[in-house]
DNA sequence: CGGCCACTTGATCCGACTCAACCTGCGTGG
DNA sequence: CCACGCAGGTTGAGTCGGATCAAGTGGCCG
């Protein structure tokens, strides 16, 4: 039934990662001596698997990514997206929960896991920072929850719209850096379903299509109101 | 559409603490400086709301507590059941993001969140400790995610008689602590297909209901395989 | 220029919701 | 002790929102 999701096949072998270099980058600004180094995925590469040993944390530079699981026949359902500026990749105990692929080209630095971990035991507010992010992570879920199990096809749009140009600036301009089936596995929809609720938000004049990945709120008011 | 959900009224005189006590229990097996106090809420009795101070983490002793999140026109989104053992309430910053009931009458141990965070910030395994709960919810609010967002009826019913009786031993024999409508605002369904959903596992021999809160768990391998 | 991929749009279908009746057990008051 | 009311649960009939299946369309890359 929901079978859609999920490229099977071989990586294409243009599908490979792509750069490599010293970015010099502190995870935290109270404690420089953890630094980053940069790499570059390009679009629908894996950087993690559901199952893999998590030797890294990951910041996003640029790009974005998607971290999922999948049902054996292909259902998949997107946990968030990491933007510019979000950690991602820790995770309780010793192996990944979800897999994460980068949903375009994306450049992240990676940390050391074992360095955080040590860190973290001597560090009381460093430690204090990762609870804060895995609570910040979990306050999302709470939240994402309350839309796949409650709200309409409309509501999550419009608070997928929201979410999206909140976290890329608030600008109002928002420059999706997914699919629309990525989209839908965020948001527990269709691909066809979400392409029906952008078009019908461009016919009531609640935003702007320019293209498929650039949207105009052009009544954001109106967008949060259907969010609720 | 969806209203269902939440009874409004003012709260019977019959709903009101019913015991309080000193009962010592250590928070961490290894910090037993930190004490719980013991008190006791009736059926549908608010333990929080959402939006107070959270001035205390809770266990469950025993009876059942749900976390949810509620939207205007009523539709609920039940995050988690916290069964006898379990922590809840200690949440990121001073709020409460959910709002917690007793589904059933329950007994709970209450902790000051003030001493719990400066033990934290003294104690590096106790900080780890309080991380590792966290991470913890964020796994299952992950697995629940994918359950609300791609799987059917039936697999989410499955899923919860597999949950359930994982959680409360194993035994393949369930007390169920909450009521069908808990169910269905935890699962993202209505009562009405709750209740069919186990009538149906009931024809196909799957399980047995002794009543509407006793459910024996007959063809365990096959409930596994529908919740995939 | 041709093929492909992502997206859009249309037609139809179906799983779960809605609305409604009824059943059952329990607590309350006569 | 029984009659009643009520809350929680079950079952049935009909509806509908979003899924499925199926054509297009347009932009981009080779």
């Amino acid at each position: 039934m929901f079978i859609q999701t999920v490229a099977p096949s071989t990586r294409p072998a243009a599908l490979r990662p792509q750069s490599f270099g010293q970015t010099p980058a502190p995870l935290f600004a109270s404690t420089p001596e953890i630094l980053g180094t940069s790499f570059s995925y390009g679009r629908d590469e894996e950087i993690y698997g559901e199952g893999e040993d998590n030797e890294f944390v990951y910041k996003v530079v640029s790009g974005a990514v998607r971290t999922y699981k999948v049902m054996r026949d292909g259902r998949r359902q997107i946990g968030g997206f990491h933007l510019p500026g979000d950690y991602f990749g820790f995770e309780l105990g010793t192996r990944h929960l979800l897999t994460a692929e980068a949903t375009t080209d994306t450049k992240v630095l990676l940390f050391k896991r074992s360095q955080i971990e040590s860190l973290a035991t001597r560090d009381v507010s460093a430690a204090r920072e990762l609870w804060l992010m895995t609570a910040g992570q979990l306050r999302h879920a709470e939240d994402h929850m309350l839309l796949l199990g409650r709200k309409t096809a409309t509501e999550r749009l419009a608070a997928f719209l929201i979410e999206m140009d909140k976290r890329l600036g608030g600008t109002g301009v928002v420059e999706l850096p997914m699919s629309r089936r990525d989209i839908a596995d965020y948001l527990g929809l269709t691909l066809e379903t979400v392409s029906r609720g952008f078009s019908q938000f461009q016919a009531s004049g609640i935003v702007q299509l320019i293209d498929a990945r650039h949207v105009v709120l052009v009544k954001r008011r109106k967008l949060e109101e259907d969010a609720e």
